[in-house]
DNA sequence: GACATTCTGTATCAGTCGGTAAATATATCC
DNA sequence: GGATATATTTACCGACTGATACAGAATGTC
């Protein structure tokens, strides 16, 4: 045990609660009352065990990559280009509205559009999305060498193509679109999908 | 000529101005010091010309819809539902990547997550996403009823898939890809629609 | 020219923003 | 028990937020 006073809360669950505000408001919506009242804690306790407000949202990321989102990486081991694309839509507009979460992707609407002090903010999330991209890419060119995809098909296009529908669900799901509407939306999606 | 003291600046150029402002940074990340000094007027004149900062957004995104989201009304206007889509996923990505406007479009990134002062503006940008959803629900039924779509397809859903594109081409643009990257998405896309 | 009307510029408002200094409380190490 | 180390609490910081009061300037009406 650690020399000193003790923490007197769980810093995993205040940063589950941190992920929470910061995905519903967004980071620069997320003020720094609202954080420590949901966390339970007070502006210090935060800034000692996190840093401070840029440093919070970067473990918030984090968290949210290796929790909510980790049906990404799960469905970038499927055994075909196809069922790839079939797991990412469907899991993703699970996550995208479940109840029990904010509605939307952290990824999307945590600083889409900001001021300058968010800015460098902003453009981590766009490495973010560009990362699945990237991944995406990566995973069809493999599926093109192995036949899994048609020789004319081009991994980059429908990589974009499909991060282009993800965070297309994503600002649908912030709107209030439903589970059963995005649903049949990814299947209609999946129809572009080449043969 | 109205009595008193003439304004001194013009009253859309300065709307213009504003536009881009909240284009490029959100309703929230828009601080009111941005905002008239890209107008070229001061705090005073601004809240005279304008009501306030929420009022002035609500311009903003009628000046929005008339001039740079026109092209959504054109398309509609096409002969076929094809050729609505077409138009629409054309000129969008045109319209999301023009170097001379911000990236992105303003229904989107205007405020996708934000903190309670600005939720009445989210909703209303809700409301204008979720008005493109009807628009083109009803376009598509019309084409359902001509003949134009075939009698198994799904008019709402087909519309809620556009939309959905739509806005993930704008998260897209707003991240940095290019014209020719979200051009060749929105050919991909088009596999999709029934024949 | 006197007056009413409207806009502009300065200066300022109360409230909130993210962030912190200082004092107190609670643990371990010796 | 005493020293040390860490956490919590209270109170506060300067900067910025959106929004205004007020005085001065520029017009039309009479």
């Amino acid at each position: 045990m650690p020399r000193g006073r003790p923490r007197a809360f769980d810093a995993d669950k205040a940063l589950d609660k941190a992920l929470k505000v910061f995905w519903r408001k967004g980071y620069e919506g997320a003020s720094l009352p609202d954080l420590t009242s949901a966390m339970g804690i007070n502006r210090p306790s935060l800034y000692a065990a996190f840093g401070n407000k840029e440093a919070l949202f970067r473990k918030v990321i984090q968290r949210y990559a290796n929790g909510p989102a980790s049906y990404v990486r799960i469905a970038l081991t499927r055994p075909t280009a196809r069922a790839v694309v079939q797991h990412l839509l469907r899991e993703g507009v699970q996550i995208l509205t479940n109840p029990r979460n904010p509605r939307g992707c952290l990824a999307v609407q945590g600083a889409l559009a900001c001021g300058d002090s968010a800015d460098c903010v902003r453009k981590e999330l766009i490495r973010q999305r560009e990362a699945l991209v990237t991944a995406l890419r990566n995973r069809f060119e493999r599926a093109k060498s192995e036949g899994d995809l048609p020789a004319d098909s081009a991994p980059a296009d429908l990589a974009r193509y499909v991060a282009t529908l993800m965070h297309g669900l994503s600002v649908q799901a912030s709107g209030g679109a439903s589970r059963s509407q995005l649903q049949r939306v990814a299947n209609l999606a999946l129809r572009a999908w080449p043969t």
